[in-house]
DNA sequence: TGTACATCAGTGAACGCGCGTTCACTGATGTAC
DNA sequence: TGTACATCAGTGAACGCGCGTTCACTGATGTAC
């Protein structure tokens, strides 16, 4: 109980050493808990244990520490669809579900980051690293759309585009209305990751990529 | 500028006559512009021109404004995709297409429902009203994919259970990403009716609802 | 190895602000007779 | 029609609070010589 309060378990004194890398894992922990409009900076300090003053050496605002927590989400996500893809491997098929797993896996591991992606009201086009990091993301399931239908015959091939965006908003609406990590989950009587598979498959046989 | 400052048209003098529904209008211009988290409860009885203390005749709390006009949302969401639906008329197909569209018309046109509806945070089973208005407003999809499959061989017909949240999952993923008339919108190359009309089609075309 | 010094990353006190909510109150309205 | 009175729906001042941000500052670190 001296003049020195160490709360943080990695306070190394008067100089924190990674207090930026501190400052977004406590922030997550709050947006998990209050969502991203609910967290405060100074909440955040506190939890760090650093003055409220001292977030500024590292970040411009409030709104840039949000905006710095959207992109990581998005480098994150495009790294685990990305090893969910696997390159196509074993075959362009399975890859392609896991890729679907493994959006629903991350907004449920995830909630923080996905708020923060999705649901934090960010200014549009608020940095070039957030735009990057989301284009990102989103071409890891065009590549996949685009190798799952090199297969079909040309003149029945879907537009890449068309299929990735809707393979991007049946997940998306899966994740968001019930495979959240957070209490904004609503119920239903089976896992989202079934619902999500069913749904894919059927919209694959659609486009005759069923059985074969 | 005497003593009396009023400052919404529909002030009627020391009793506002109708304050309730002011105050849910008013929270609503301000949820369009700063999202449900951001607006606050002293600002909105400013806006309609009231004391501070005024909206707790009416309301318990800010949260309970804020399910209230949730509730409201559902209700309205439910009116719209009923009166798309009409009945099944002319035929089941049409009425059905038209529902998915009354999903991203409700998400264009009411960015502050559809965000209250969706994107509060509001304590899950928050009144059993709001859980109400939202049952109603998915059965009017159940009803509608109930009625598509019905023509289907009966060992052929998906559960009308699933087919309803992948419906739903459909419209609220292109609604929620690409269809909102907020600044939440991500901008796609094409209309987001076109988006999730083709979506419904490869859909059911997986189904065997196909052309006939 | 020792020292002077520049740079960096924190401190902590202070600011003005808007918030949600409470309270005793009062003006307006409606009703009983 | 007139009046007394209960009820209702507002007022406005006040509260304690946490917020984001600024400022001059200072302790720690690293480097030149």
């Amino acid at each position: 109980m001296s003049k020195s309060k160490r709360q943080g378990s990695s306070r190394r004194g008067y100089h924190h050493g990674n207090l930026s890398e501190a400052l977004v894992q406590a922030a997550l922990d709050l947006i998990a808990k209050v969502g991203p409009a609910g967290f405060s900076f100074a909440e955040v300090t506190r939890a760090v244990g650093v003055s409220p003053a001292a977030p500024y050496r590292h970040f411009r605002d409030r709104d840039a520490l949000m905006a710095d927590i959207a992109r990581r989400g998005f480098d994150k996500f495009a790294e685990e669809l990305s090893a969910a893809w696997n390159n196509g491997r074993p075959d362009a098929m399975t890859a392609f579900k896991a890729v679907g797993q493994a959006y629903l896996a991350f907004a449920r591991n995830e909630p923080a980051y996905f708020a923060a992606m999705f649901e934090a009201r960010l200014p549009p086009a608020s940095s070039r690293e957030l735009a990057e990091a989301t284009d990102r993301a989103f071409n890891v399931l065009r590549q996949a759309c685009e190798a799952l239908i090199a297969g079909l015959p040309e003149r029945k091939r879907p537009p890449a585009l068309m299929m990735s965006l809707h393979v991007w908003s049946m997940a998306h609406g899966i994740a968001s209305l019930f495979g959240r990590g957070d209490g904004a989950r609503r119920n239903i009587p089976m896992p989202p990751e079934d619902l999500l598979e069913a749904n894919m498959l059927i919209y694959l046989d659609g486009l005759g990529l069923g059985k074969d």
